[in-house]
DNA sequence: CTCCCGCGGT
DNA sequence: ACCGCCGGAG
């Protein structure tokens, strides 16, 4: 939930989900229709499909040990698999986000990406502290160091950190009024709201022109977000 | 407009 | 390396 979601953000839908789903077997079993109906909201909502086939496979298999076998999941990338294995196994890796990368960046006064940022991060772990150091940095980078405006003056480290300067901003995102993306989002919602429907009454709900709708539905069931149940009718996986 | 405790397919 | 994916806050 937390991937690429503002953490306060995340809180409610995570607060559902907990008492929905208390545990992987919980959400294994679910229909995908009702995952997808408690997530629609929060944003990606592949992330929900793919958390849902993570959760099978841990219901079946156990948890991954180590960081490797959490990264071979659907939905886990070098991100979440270290987050998991330093906070929940106590591993002393680095969690590697947007925040460490903007803060250590500013701290050695030249941008890190990828394999670099990694490396460099393992080397500032203090021992024995991963978790503890992972999570000072992203509330650091969260709070102070912000991409914008970062509140220098006001930063424990100041002292020994090179400055600002250095931050790139991630490439633009492109406009989400009228994309894609947004239609996709309210193909899902509609569905939820009306269970199974026709192209027809899925762009009346959306207020989207059919051709929208009709792509929308041609690749969320190529992601398996959607299911034509019978000829024209479509519904979430489940439902 | 930008950013958010990214990921996966190309 | 690049791009699409969702949606809300500032």
């Amino acid at each position: 939930m937390l991937q690429q979601t503002q953490a306060a953000r995340v809180v409610p839908f995570f607060e559902r989900f907990m008492a929905r789903y208390p545990t992987p077997a919980a959400i294994a079993q679910a229909p995908a229709a009702e995952v997808l109906a408690l997530w629609s909201g929060l944003g990606y909502n592949r992330r929900a499909i793919r958390l849902q086939e993570a959760a099978r496979r841990i219901a079946g298999n156990g948890w991954p040990p180590d960081t490797a076998g959490l990264q071979a999941l659907p939905g886990i990338g070098p991100y979440t698999a270290a987050a998991v294995a330093c906070f929940a196994y106590g591993e002393q890796v680095p969690t590697t986000d947007t925040n460490l990368r903007r803060v250590l960046s500013r701290w050695l006064g030249r941008p890190l990406r990828g394999p670099e940022l990694a490396e460099v991060a393992r080397g500032e772990l203090p021992s024995g502290r991963a978790a503890d150091w992972n999570q000072a940095l992203m509330d650091l980078g969260a709070g102070i160091c912000r991409p914008v405006e970062p509140s220098c003056g006001e930063c424990p480290v100041e002292d020994w950190c090179a400055g600002p300067e250095t931050y790139v901003a991630p490439p633009s995102q492109g406009r989400f009024r009228g994309s894609r993306r947004e239609a996709r989002g309210a193909v899902v919602r509609g569905l939820v709201a009306r269970g199974a429907s026709t192209l027809t009454e899925l762009s009346a709900t959306t207020d989207l022109d059919k051709r929208q709708v009709s792509t929308a539905l041609k690749t969320l069931s190529d992601e398996g977000m959607v299911e034509e149940s019978a000829d024209g009718v479509f519904r979430l996986p489940g439902s």
